[in-house]
DNA sequence: AGCACGCCGACT
DNA sequence: GTCGGCGTGCTC
């Protein structure tokens, strides 16, 4: 028996399957998306099965040396789907099949020296092993680095070993439990006849007489005994104690009041249908669910996963990362309890192993989570949910540049099972598919308690400069926030600090700090008085003084959060502000905390950036405040209008959710745009309209498909001469209708001390282009893996910021 | 990615 | 004449 082997090294040349022998004493225990460990020239990698032969074209096969997995970690499906989608992507399929995967399951390689034998009495190196066998090469580098020619010689002369191992990071928790080994009655009967002085052993077994079996640590916590009692009482033989596998459980403590389904309205029933259809037909259909902020689309979710559970089916929700809230959570556990895993960044790898097991395992069969939970590998699909569809986290920014909705359909189609896209913004490609008859459009047009959308204001920041107020907030914003103060109202303040971070710059020469290895303004952070660049995580000092003039009138400019909060303590002392930035949120649940403290109306003004747009529904919130709406706007980047309308509509669905009606103050130096005026009036088809119109006057998605290619070397010369030849390459092989732009400086022309060059292809049709593509990187495949040469492309570009 | 193989400069 | 530099090519 043969097996054909993806081994993990994400290169050019190796991106194929390997063959191996399975050695005898395996050959039952090996499937195809098993992970396994096979000897790799003189190492060892871990590896993917991907299939069996029977005959190969090499003649010396090695065996596979060890199986990792005692059930295939990938499914027959997700193999297949890997297949595809490193076609599509151009990624490498290690690449691909470790994106489906938790971390927790990437093998960590070590090396080190081991003696063979009894070392000689002149052996060098004897006090560097001062009598262990074995040492480290991290340690050889770390502490003695100067001995490891002399470690590779000994290893050539044969009296120390090289040895390659294969960590599996995947480590399973385990638990110690502790079980009476009597009945209630006869460890009751032992308690009294035990010595006086053994008085924890007594309560120890007391203990156990009414909870017959018990966690250890939990045990010796209740009783406040030691381990030493248990362990005499195990001697004794009243328990025995045994170690288990037990989950991590992030949601230890925390139990959620079961929800019952809600009386759909008359809208929601009518949305609902086309769902239900497709579901119970196991036909796989595309619908997208357009309906307004608080229209009730999470709870057509929860129904129609209900129906796929009550007919044995498994459901995917996935949420984008920043709407992933406990609030959001407490909603699918809510409803469905234990069923549900929830997949999200928060979780510590080993937390997010062990909820991917649950799936594995099919002990849940709802799962909630971010992008990569499209990838869950259930096997018996019955409905997948995207929501807020059109959110850009949903597409993966590096290798494997995949759109999670491509893959959510691509699944859909597999298993015969409806896709629900939900929005109150669609993206427009969603929508044109829509409107072309190849998603079903179902929308949501009323909010449920008919609530009206809340009435949008735009004030003209310009007015209000030219008027003399040179302050951050508009008259009309100052006013609506004292009346909300005065009534004990809640206000929610948004900064979108994208595009509009504090940046340092210098009044008198105008010199702007940037990064010494990439071509960004440094950020300025209050904290520890220091320049960050958000891009390479490179630090320095606030200067005093002007770098490049010696001047004195160096200062940060922009409008950070911070910047806001102190404007708001000086403008409105009174106000109890909770800041929600990347500076207050970084520490583990303070995120949670922050939001909970808010909702119990422990603060007046909640003031974030984009992690506050979405999700959050608080019924005292009657104001929200959009500082600066187009701070985006003006973003080098196609999808500029319709982000800023996608925000500003979520934003403005933040207020008047309950019974309070709610009032929305749009601040804006560009306040006629119709990305502002349309989300002011809760437009949606208008903007779908023009911006539609726009698109396609200058020929953008949806019209055309937009490919990238981004060169990237430390040599300037070297940058452009590759992305010259790729671009004369593509203008060989492609339509005339279709247009290659560029090559020219990416947006961002320098990133950690790499230039950047691009080179974008738009087009309607080239069934070719990864073919050529494809022939681009294999002709500088040498110099990718040899030199400092990279060429990353992606096959459907989101945004080009 | 590693590592071996192989071909040119400064050393015993 | 040899040790060792790192350019090139392969790993089932």
């Amino acid at each position: 028996m043969i097996a054909q082997v993806v081994v993990d090294l994400p290169t050019g040349l190796v991106n194929k399957s390997f063959d191996y022998k399975v050695p005898e004493h395996l050959e039952s225990s090996v499937l195809p998306g098993m992970r396994v460990i096979v000897p790799f020239g003189p190492r060892k990698l871990q590896g993917f099965v991907t299939g069996f032969s029977s005959s190969s074209e090499h003649n010396k096969l090695k065996p596979i040396e060890d199986v990792l997995d005692p059930v295939p970690v990938l499914t027959d499906e997700l193999l297949k789907l890997g297949q595809w989608l490193s076609e599509e992507t151009l990624s490498f399929y290690i690449t691909v099949f470790q994106a489906m995967l938790p971390a927790a399951m990437k093998a960590s390689y070590s090396k080190s020296f081991v003696l063979t034998g009894e070392p000689p009495d002149d052996f060098p190196l004897s006090p560097l092993f001062s009598g262990r066998d074995e040492v480290s090469l991290e340690e050889v580098m770390r502490e003695f680095p100067e001995s490891l020619a002399l470690f590779q010689q000994q290893a050539r002369a044969g009296v120390l070993d090289v040895i390659y191992k294969v960590k599996d990071q995947a480590v399973k928790k385990k638990k110690k439990f502790v079980r009476l080994s009597l009945t209630a009655a006869e460890a009751e009967a032992m308690a009294l006849k035990l010595p006086e002085r053994s008085v924890k052993q007594k309560e120890v077994l007391l203990s156990l007489c009414t909870l017959p079996e018990q966690e250890l640590q939990t045990l010796l916590n209740s009783t406040g005994s030691s381990a030493q009692s248990v362990a005499s009482l195990e001697k004794k033989g009243a328990v025995c104690i045994d170690t288990r596998e037990v989950y991590r459980d992030p949601f230890a403590g925390r139990t959620e009041k079961k929800t019952q389904p809600l009386e759909l309205t008359e809208l929601q029933e009518k949305a609902i249908q086309p769902l239900l259809h497709a579901m119970e037909k196991n036909e796989h259909e595309t619908v997208l669910l357009h309906g307004v902020t608080g229209s009730g689309k999470t709870e057509i979710y929860l129904q129609s996963i209900d129906k796929a559970l009550n007919s044995g089916k498994e459901s995917i929700v996935l949420v984008p990362e920043i709407a992933l809230t406990p609030q959001m959570v407490t909603r699918f556990k809510g409803r469905f309890g234990s069923k549900v895993a929830v997949l999200h960044s928060g979780l510590s790898k080993g937390e997010k192993y062990d909820e991917w097991r649950k799936i594995l395992r099919k002990e849940v069969s709802v799962v909630v989570g971010a992008r990569s939970a499209v990838f869950a590998p259930f096997q018996n699909l019955g409905l997948i949910i995207i929501d807020e569809e059109h959110e850009t986290s949903y597409k993966q920014d590096d290798n494997p540049r995949y759109h999670a909705r491509d893959v959510a359909i691509w699944r859909g189609n597999h298993h015969s099972c409806p896709v629900v896209l939900g929005s109150a913004t669609p993206s427009l490609e969603s929508y044109a598919r829509a409107q072309k008859g190849v998603y079903t459009l179902s929308s949501l047009t009323k909010r449920v308690m008919m609530q009206e959308l809340p009435p949008v204001e735009v004030a003209d920041m310009r007015e209000e400069l030219h008027e003399g107020n040179r302050s951050m907030f508009s008259r009309l914003l100052m006013e609506e926030m004292q009346i909300r103060l005065q009534n004990n109202e809640q206000i929610v303040l948004f900064l979108n600090r994208r595009g509009y971070s504090s940046f340092v710059l210098c009044r008198d020469c105008g010199y702007a700090v940037t990064c010494p290895h990439c071509d960004i303004s440094l950020t300025y952070h209050k904290k520890g008085h220091q320049l960050k660049c958000h891009y390479c995580g490179h630090e320095e000092m606030m200067p005093e003084t002007c770098p490049s003039c010696t001047g004195q009138h160096i200062r940060f400019f922009g409008t950070g959060t911070q910047k806001v909060e102190e404007e708001l303590a000086r403008l409105l002392p009174e106000a109890r502000v909770i800041r929600m930035d990347v500076d207050t949120t970084s520490r583990k649940g303070s995120h949670e905390k922050l939001l909970t403290a808010f909702g119990k109306g422990e603060a007046d003004i909640l003031l974030g950036t984009q992690m506050i747009a979405k999700g959050l529904d608080f019924p005292k919130v009657t104001l929200v405040g959009v500082l600066a709406a187009d701070s985006m706007l003006h973003l080098p980047d196609f999808r500029a209008a319709e982000k800023t309308f996608q925000l500003l509509t979520q934003v403005a669905g933040r207020a008047g959710r309950d019974e309070l009606p709610g009032k929305v103050v749009i601040q804006s130096y560009d306040c006629g745009h119709y990305s502002i005026e349309f989300a002011s009036r809760h437009d949606f088809l208008s903007f779908y309209n023009r911006e539609m119109h726009t698109r396609r006057s200058m020929q953008y998605p949806p019209y055309y498909f937009l490919s990238l290619i981004t060169v990237s070397h430390p040599d300037l010369v070297k940058t452009i001469e590759v992305s010259e030849k790729a671009a004369e390459y593509l203008k060989t092989k492609l339509n005339s209708s279709s247009i290659i732009l560029g090559p020219v400086a990416s947006p961002i022309a320098r990133l950690k001390d790499r230039y950047r060059y691009q080179v974008m292809v738009k087009y309607k049709n080239e069934p070719g282009l990864r073919l050529y593509i494809r022939e681009i990187l294999n002709h500088f495949q040498r110099e990718i893996t040899q030199t400092q040469l990279q060429i990353a492309v992606d096959m459907n570009v989101q945004s080009i910021m």
